[in-house]
DNA sequence: GCTATATTTGCAACACAGTTGCAATAAGAG
DNA sequence: CTCTTATTGCAACTGTGTTGCAAATATAGC
């Protein structure tokens, strides 16, 4: 259904994407939110701004889904697929800017991909 | 530690993956084997498996575990990188024979990375 | 600003994949 | 065959995410 309600939940939400194009878990939006925010409710409003194309989710390899703004996605679909980069040091997650083309298979239609890399970032090989 | 034992338990779970080289979810291989096997058995030698370069793992985007033959990977390391295929149609899971590069990026190193597709396979499309 | 109403929220209980501790079992080296 | 130690099964647990329902609240219309 979407989002229809401008509450303070969203805002208290939306304002933890604010700042940057880093992904965010879900389990750290519950802990960071937890005085002012029910866990249920933060899933909820997750659901609710990825189907209208406000944020995009992906799951990580040790099972926990994670969440970024989109860019240029609408509640029509998540135009924007691009990889994502989790460092195993920090466990930081973002969003890379990179094109990376899937070759097409004979017999198979794709609809979407997911590329998830997993290495050492910027910061921690320092 | 690795396998070092050869366990009924053992040929009972690598008898499921003789037949193909497609992924079965670790909770598809619980059900197939649970009037021979506990599941907390089939979990371990999952992992000892994967360690030992014999099966690798991923995850898909409903957070299930999926477990899948290697060819040329040992317990030195998982040589063995290509993209996983979902039909979301009848739920298979596939492993592509396919080369996908993933660019290096400047200021991190790669160790590893999944892609996994999702569309519709062969047998769906008809 | 007030009211009506439909959306949103919090709570408690649940679902389900995967893990842990420990005692019992069994592989296989000698 | 015997002994050691890896492996197994069980039960209880962990943690992420979900559901039903009653209470709270955003906002459209007046």
């Amino acid at each position: 259904m979407g989002i229809v309600r401008r509450t303070k939940s969203l805002d208290l939400l939306m304002s933890q994407f604010a700042d940057s194009h880093d992904a965010i878990s879900a389990v750290a939006l519950i802990e960071s939110l937890k005085k002012d925010v029910n866990k249920t409710t933060v899933y909820r409003l997750l659901d609710r701004l990825e189907d209208d194309g406000v944020l995009h989710s992906f799951m990580s390899s040790d099972g926990i889904k994670w969440y970024a703004k989109c860019k240029g996605c609408s509640s029509s679909g998540h135009a924007d697929v691009h990889p994502h980069f989790q460092c195993t040091d920090c466990g930081k997650v973002d969003c890379l800017d990179l094109e990376v083309t899937i070759p097409s298979i004979p017999g198979r239609k794709i609809n979407s991909s997911q590329i998830l890399i997993q290495g050492t970032c910027d910061n921690c090989l320092n």
